[in-house]
DNA sequence: TAGGTATACTTAGCTAGCTACATACTAGCT
DNA sequence: AGCTAGTATGTAGCTAGCTAAGTATACCTA
């Protein structure tokens, strides 16, 4: 009962653990997790996706993905370009600068889960992905009331 | 294999929404999850810890605490008492006015995550914090090189 | 006992998350 | 055509995490 009290600090310092690292390994290029996250779900989007929706992809609100977009703009590395069927949206595409980055910081951050699941079983990753799924639905449902 | 990129990410939302509940819960006694987290480790020491040593305990750096200890003591909450053994050193006390508290924001972290629980069994639990540890040494190897 | 090194806390300033509000545009109804 | 309501993005300002540098005190050694 005492280890149940436990769970949700140790899931904070893993998340924290584990962005902290990836920001150590990914100063070089000029990015943070937050941003890598950003390229990331860009590069594997479909077609280019408005602000919207690249916010609910990333698992972000509105607000945090502008700033992180605006960061990313500075850098050139991505582009925000107005539609004209609908000129309240900006559909947001990766710069060719950002094409090459992509592969690299995809390897170093496969290479840093690699480390990370050192001694954990596929089958023992998905359970915890499955508990876990469970316990984000719980809170799921109460944010809805 | 795509599932693994997802597990960082599912531990990052299983923190922010475990965190903005309790917030939410919270935010009638003037708390916040991290206000909230430190008085229960205060609560829970055998002794009055110093600083550092609550820093520690509550996982977050020193400056950090600081800031925390600072809205507490505004909120007296807390007390800061130097210690003539090393006047370098504070001493951390709950006053009185946190110990009426420190029941009721207990009963309130105690439902919660007893709603996040809900259909996750005691094994399942264990299983899953047994695995986050053995994630959580491996980052901790990388950060000591 | 004086000077240098180490330690405990604080201050300053950064990132990244959030909510609440502002702005610009669309769409639908008379 | 012109209101009104709704939606997409942006701005302001908050919390909470971090590192780096500053200040006060302690400890150790010559």
């Amino acid at each position: 009962m005492y280890e149940q009290h436990r769970f949700g600090m140790q899931v904070t310092h893993l998340s924290r653990a584990w962005r902290a690292e990836l920001d150590r390994r990914l100063i070089d290029l000029g990015l943070s997790q937050a941003r890598w996250l950003v390229l990331l779900h860009l590069a594997r989007a479909k077609q280019l996706p408005t602000q919207g929706e690249l916010a609910c992809s990333v698992g972000v609100e509105n607000p945090t993905l502008a700033r992180l977009l605006d960061a990313l703009a500075a850098q050139q590395l991505i582009e925000r370009q107005t539609d004209s069927d609908d000129r309240r949206v900006k559909k947001i595409a990766l710069t060719p600068a950002a094409l090459d980055l992509i592969s690299s910081i995809e390897a170093i951050a496969t290479q840093l889960r690699c480390e990370i699941f050192a001694g954990v079983s596929e089958q023992e990753i998905q359970q915890c992905q499955a508990i876990h799924a469970r316990m984000l639905a719980n809170l799921e449902k109460k944010h809805e009331t």
